[in-house]
DNA sequence: ATTAAATTTTAGACAAATCTAAAAATAAAA
DNA sequence: TTTTATTTTTAGATTTGTCTAAAATTTAAT
């Protein structure tokens, strides 16, 4: 059994923001990172070199660069640290789920695997985090799931809410005032093309507007409900 | 409220080795916290001067040291939250009471007091960790308890074992193999001048017989039994 | 195809925490 | 009470992660 690799905290904070930037970029280029990271541009050049060194990264000076497979492997282990811990705060110790962020990114870098792996099952393996972003399991396979946004939701569909792009406390207020949440199932009744607005039914509850700008940043799953229901 | 004041883990861990130092000797020695924090000498040295800077000890040029206010409010802090995992580790993910240390001791420097708070209340404001040690509450209360080691049990007289001095995995190896664990009720049914060894009576049990070195290392309570039974 | 602008890297510095080796202070022994 | 031994501190170096300012490279614009 491979004892718990250690690498510093903010290797693994480097790790993991590669990770999120090029899933949507492929490539990651030195500002982008530094702007995620809130740092300066000549640490992150520090940085790299150090996880090239180490063999987590591909890099070539002034090209951009992407994780390796040990990387990734590497990085997706902080990844399930951070959402099994936010699921063990939200649903265990009742905090809300717009103020465990910073709380996980302490937590995430705890080495022990064993200790985590135990949570994983104390928590009943769940698949999502409270945001519903999905869980990687111990081997680090991280499930995709198919995830459309809201406005591209055709009219009328029942689909249930499986994720929030845009994770701001005020994002996360407005969904409160309407009753959205993860899990939550909803249709949309009608579509107003003037300013792409939309009018949403939850059920049991009286339809609300949401702008475009917000149905932009709701996900739901495309296809069945997730499976974590009961 | 006062805002979550952050110390370097190092700086806890210092400040936690200090506090139990001075529990026993009253004054701290630069080589025994050395010793302690398995460091060197000129380490302990540098880091007091720091220590001493933020006004959290006490402390003079080669005449020892020791806690203030500030620094014993820390220390208790660190505890508690040390403690609290524990209890947390072994009552929920089912760890052995003898592999949660290492673990806790790096949980313990996760900052945020109201995850430790909502901890606490989670796990029902649990008295004492697994190895019996008493856990301070919010305020950084320690309630002290009339602990006494088996050797000093009056025979024929029934008590409940509260801790456990030595915790090193062999001694917890032993009082497993012989059912003793904390709350575990015993009593002393013969004492053997030769060799200060004991044999003890656990309910339901056929006797067992402890060495002296053991004895003096299973502390139990004096009076009432610990508060936290059923 | 030059020039200008933006990006990225290097060079050199700094803070925190640690170390080794040597000096200073204190304690113990002859 | 000297001498010796032990303890503690200082001086100077090292590692990790970060920074600023300047140089190198790439990209965009005229």
């Amino acid at each position: 059994m491979a004892p718990n690799v250690r690498y510093s905290a903010s290797k693994e904070n480097h790790l993991k923001a590669i990770f999120h930037l090029q899933q949507e970029h492929g490539i990651v280029t030195t500002n982008a990172l530094a702007a995620a990271l809130q740092t300066r541009p000549a640490s992150v050049t520090d940085m790299l070199k150090k996880l090239k060194d180490q063999k987590l990264l591909i890099y070539e000076r002034y090209k951009g660069f992407k994780l390796n497979n040990e990387g990734r492997k590497a990085a997706l282990q902080v990844i399930r640290k951070h959402r099994l811990w936010e699921y063990f705060l939200v649903k265990k110790l009742q905090f809300g789920w717009d103020e465990v962020h910073e709380i996980a990114e302490e937590l995430e870098h705890i080495a022990s695997k064993k200790l985590i792996d135990r949570l994983d099952a104390f928590l009943g393996f769940p698949e999502a985090d409270p945001h519903g972003d999905p869980i990687p399991d111990s081997q680090g396979r991280l499930q995709t799931r198919r995830q459309i946004n809201l406005a591209q939701l055709p009219l009328g569909k029942v689909a249930q809410v499986s994720g929030i792009a845009s994770q701001t406390s005020e994002m996360l207020e407005l969904l409160q005032y309407n009753h959205i949440r993860l899990g939550t199932r909803l249709e949309i009744k009608k579509k107003f093309p003037f300013d792409e607005s939309l009018e949403v039914k939850v059920r049991n509850r009286p339809p609300v507007t949401l702008s475009a700008r917000v149905a932009k940043n709701v996900l739901v799953n495309d296809d069945e409900p997730i499976t974590e229901r009961r």
